[in-house]
DNA sequence: TCAAAGAATAGATTTAATCTAAATATAGAT
DNA sequence: ATCTATATTTAGATTAAATCTATTCTTTGA
């Protein structure tokens, strides 16, 4: 929908080496647009509204490509869905536990690892789960 | 098959407020003697060879339900099949991408968090990925 | 001894994700 | 411009983890 963010997927799309194809743009500038790190299916309905509308297997395939050329990050933690993020700079997130929506934090200082214990790291994150903000004014009610 | 470790998960439930039936004490047993975080399925197939069978069924109903009283916990973040660990005091967790191995890790000193942007944190960990030391060495031949 | 509640079970169902095989689109050569 | 090879998209079939359903078995305690 949105015309900067398709350019600018269309940007990160050649960068990457990925050639920007109509579907591409679309899957990666509805990521963009949104911070709320959702589902390959929410993309999918989002994007169904448009003309034309877009394969749900293009939707997976351009965002397992995505994953796999670190253009952007997916995340198996909270729901039964993998959930994607545009967003590969390290940062934290916050899970919550009853409406499964995820925030991002800012990252904590802290020690960069390269090993442990013998094996590579190639990535570390703090992880916080609980219960969010909105859900526990919810409970208050 | 180990006598101590269903000793011990018979207490583990007892505590729990749950009854101790014999499904329940072989599925936590076998959690109980392993460090390797199982799927359901793998707890399933190492109980299948026992006499009598456990329906997969009750392995799941027996895991969720340990779950949700909180006496073991469950991670999502490697491969398709959600992980089970007996452990639930805090420690963090090393993903090997490549074999899909869950390591514990040592638990990191770091600041405990109770609140973070107005979200109720109840559990935080330092999540690593990368490559496993058995991988690496695989690599290198 | 019997009724009611608690557990376990096999198999059906759901659902996220992947796979398949065919159709389209794109790019490079002639 | 036309042809050819490659890349991309597609709808629908398939897979696999997990849950659900409806029945059977077990335990408890009146
Ligand atoms: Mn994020
Ligand atoms: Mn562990
Ligand atoms: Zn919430
Ligand atoms: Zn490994």
């Amino acid at each position: 929908m949105n015309k900067s963010s398709q350019c600018e997927a269309s940007e990160m799309l050649k960068r990457a080496g990925i050639s920007p194809s109509y579907q591409r743009i679309m899957v990666l500038s509805a990521l963009l647009e949104t911070d709320e790190h959702p589902s390959a299916d929410t993309i999918y309905k989002k994007l169904g509204s448009n003309i034309p509308a877009i394969s749900r297997a293009t939707v997976y395939n351009t965002l397992n490509l995505l994953v796999d050329r670190g253009v952007i990050q997916s995340m198996r933690t909270a729901g039964s869905e993998t959930r994607f993020d545009s967003i590969c700079e390290a940062h934290s997130h916050f899970f919550c536990r009853k409406c499964k929506k995820i925030y991002d934090i800012a990252k904590q200082i802290g020690e960069i690892k390269t090993e442990l214990d013998g094996h590579l790291v190639e990535s570390q994150e703090f992880v916080y789960k609980g219960l969010c903000r909105e859900c526990r004014e919810e409970m208050k009610k």
